[in-house]
DNA sequence: AGCTTTTTGGTACTTAGGTATGAGGATGGG
DNA sequence: CCCATCCTCATACCTAAGTACCAAAAAGCT
């Protein structure tokens, strides 16, 4: 956050000293002002440009983040999120046991409780729920 | 295509049209400099972010795409690949065969030739594999 | 018309998934 | 220390998923 008021602070600050620098050349010199202008479009086309891809990036980030505040919400432990995780990864209960060192039973009773709080009938359905819930 | 040809071709005469009248009012009149130069400036800033936008929307759409020719080079049949749609939203067998009006016996040879086609062994695989390939 | 592929459906069987219940060890807060 | 929660595992049971094999109607192609 405080970099991101820097950053923005050091634009302004460009854009004003830009500014004064655009006004100055066409006062005191005898630059064409047909560059004058032309640059000064450059410049702020870019800035716009870089600007607009700075914010389209958070975008992106924001969407493509996983919710772990509705983790807890859901009362998902750390276990039974672990469990979700490899079943959206495709994985049967024997192969996520064996990835997560457990017996398949344990798999099975973690299983059934992420069904339970996701509200899910069968692991594809819960596939489907978490990823609308934007936990995985 | 043809559309953004002549959006862009419309632009470029609007940035050139600008780019006289800036500088008639320049040379012509007695509005103050700073205000041409401001006025340019905020234009081309807009122009920076409008061109960005489209071309980031065209990124998205690009990798929201489904890959339509992958699933023919996979030799899913339609009748499947609508199984395969319907597997990944989290449907049973049977919820299957109700949507599609078929049997659930139907829906199950679908099913074992979809997993043959994608190498799946289970139906959760079946919906990570399509979703590498792009097809859903 | 003859051929191939698709779609449909069935039976029989095996395996995986899911539920219910109980229970013991580990951990951490009050 | 006690209680709640979590993690672990097991047994028993039922349902869903998946396989193998077959077969017939429908659709497409040449």
């Amino acid at each position: 956050m405080k970099k991101t008021v820097l950053i923005f602070g050091l634009l302004i600050l460009a854009v004003f000293a830009l500014f004064r620098l655009s006004t100055y050349y066409y006062t005191r010199t005898d630059i064409r002002a047909e560059l004058v202008i032309a640059s000064v479009a450059l410049v702020f086309f870019l800035i716009g440009i870089y600007l607009n891809k700075r914010s389209m990036q958070r975008k992106v980030k924001v969407s493509g983040g996983i919710d772990r505040q509705k983790i807890g919400e859901l009362g998902l432990s750390n276990r039974e999120y672990e469990v979700l995780v490899e079943i959206t990864k495709g994985l049967s209960n024997k192969e996520i046991g064996e990835k997560l060192f457990v017996s398949e039973s344990t798999v099975k009773t973690h299983v059934s409780n992420v069904l339970l709080k996701l509200q899910a009938r069968r692991r594809t359905q819960a596939i489907q729920i978490a990823k609308e819930l934007q936990i995985i």
